[in-house]
DNA sequence: TGCAACCCTGCCGCCAACGGCAAGGTCAAG
DNA sequence: CTTGACCTTGCCGTTGGCGGCAGGGTTGCA
């Protein structure tokens, strides 16, 4: 293994988000946010492994199940593999815990002011009607 | 009538902050927005007449209610009055129904999301994400 | 050689309703 | 005369995940 030239897929960034389904800018964004790392070009263009796929794919998934950038970095050490796989760290799973948590507190205090406006939109209908039968 | 010096109530924004719950940072920002106007005294401070009170009432309560700013400004030619109990114009019931739509996706949107936390945490008693894998 | 298609680093904007602070003016009481 | 409680304008920060733009380089290809 040693010596033989085991090439290495190196896409830059644009490649990377088409084979993530994202953009460059969120990639950068990703970067920046200390998610992921990439290698640079003479040309200082990123230059990214195929590991990356897997990682901005985990990343994205995280994401999208609810998590903020900020939730992601816990689990920054198994972003490599399969995230479903890497036994959840307590930690991990003490974050999204609490996002969730945070969700239904958020979820509650929306529903609380939809229904306040529901109210208010019924007593004043009701109102109206009211006042239509009896002119 | 005439000529009778009808005392009118003119306060400055802390006491209408004050008589109104609320903070004249606040109210500053309500005249920016274009919902309450003030008259200036030699000194350029605000004044503001009883009526303020009753509309700036009426704008918290709509606030309250579930409505933005903007939402508020269609109420404006009844904000003098009681709202609450206001010839809601259809313009207004419509803003409204418009509002709780808004409200009702949102709510969806972020049930949606708690939902599938939810549905992760529970999948990762054993494993976390599948989206990685090729499998 | 020229051009399109990449890439780079900033930095502002968004959505909402203000909070907070700076740096100053004003006014009544002690 | 000096506090101190008011008031003024103006501008940045908050929350989150980028989008979009400006103003550049770099590269491959006809």
């Amino acid at each position: 293994m040693i010596g033989v030239a085991r090439e290495v897929e190196r896409v830059r960034i644009g490649e990377l988000a088409k084979a993530t389904g994202t953009t460059a800018r969120a990639l950068r964004h990703y970067e920046q946010a200390g998610l992921i790392s990439s290698e640079r070009a003479a040309n200082d263009y990123r230059v990214y492994d195929e590991r990356a796929v897997v990682r901005v794919r985990n990343i994205r998934y995280l994401l999208a199940v609810g998590l903020t950038l900020d939730d992601v970095r816990v689990f920054l050490p198994c972003l490599d593999g399969d995230v479903a796989a890497a036994p959840p760290s307590d930690k991990g799973l003490r974050v999204a815990s609490e996002r969730l948590a945070v969700l239904n507190e958020r979820i509650a205090a929306r529903t609380e002011a939809r229904d306040r406006l529901e109210a208010a939109l019924r007593d004043t209908t009701g109102r109206l009607s009211r006042a239509a039968t009896v002119s």
